[in-house]
DNA sequence: TCAAGATACGTGCATATACACTTATAATAG
DNA sequence: CTATTATAAGTGTATATGCACGTATCTTGA
């Protein structure tokens, strides 16, 4: 097993070496895998399910302003709309400020949203089952928490 | 500001009702541009950082195995390796098993990574310091805990 | 008013990520 | 001993990520 064989990859006794970035990045592609195999029936990707439903809850943001919520570069986010603005699940389009452009859901990005709701609440539950409400929502907390530490 | 006026993104008052999946991938993306900011003038960015200290730690260990530890599909592996080859930071090479390939450290590899440990370190650190040791120390338990929760 | 600076966005480039499919090699069952 | 199955890896395709750079528009100061 790859656990014994290479415990050096932990690298040391004290968890505190361990870089935490490497740490949050395992984490974070587990955590997209187990949603992925939740939500890809549907299609969509973890990634394009959360910017549906931004496009959603802030209809009409701007680019800007939702990959500053995503903590996304801004081009990253301009790309990853088009897989969506393709498929017809939202638009992005022209404010009064012509610089800007509002991201705009519509009504079958609705639809398929609320379709995938359960879906998505499955794999919400099944993921707090499976480490522990407590834990669960710590880590959520934690999340938060280091976004803020390292932007302010 | 975005925080005041998209309030409804966070969707609920209750925390647990926020997205873990992007949750985490928000965080994962504050804490690789917060270590890519300390390792960025070295040439390379926190993933490559991870794989050649793997390939320090883990010296020949095969590319699945080392998939697997990096919680990372053996393919994506496979790609990220090509620019540590390409800079002769590292090499494959085949196995008495002539289906694997194994992955070996070259001496300027090591140097590398030598030089970038005060880097590192810093950043290691500094994040430390930000969300404060405790929370520190938990957050690196608790994505450890998470990846066996989802894969076991 | 209008030139300079600030803001919002897009493109080129390189890397990161994973699934579906294919190829090559090893192990095993009959 | 061979046919089947299992294992290790690579490629094609599509999306995800961010930096450097450029364009268009708005704001502001002289």
């Amino acid at each position: 097993m790859v656990k014994q064989k290479y415990r050096a990859l932990g690298m040391q006794d004290n968890p505190k070496n361990v870089c935490a970035c490497l740490a949050i990045r395992k984490a974070a592609r587990a955590v997209t895998q187990f949603y992925d195999s939740y939500l890809q029936s549907f299609g969509l990707k973890p990634t394009q399910h959360s910017l549906l439903l931004a496009a959603y809850f802030a209809d009409g943001i701007t680019i800007s302003d939702l990959a500053h919520f995503m903590v996304m570069d801004r081009t990253t986010l301009t790309r990853n709309l088009k897989p969506l603005e393709k498929d017809g699940l939202l638009i992005v389009n022209p404010e009064q400020d012509r610089r800007a452009k509002k991201i705009v859901i519509t009504r079958k990005g609705v639809t398929l949203l609320k379709k995938m709701t359960p879906a998505w609440e499955s794999a919400q539950q099944e993921l707090n089952r499976r480490i522990g409400s407590t834990k669960f929502g710590q880590v959520l907390e934690d999340m938060s928490y280091i976004v803020d530490a390292i932007y302010w």
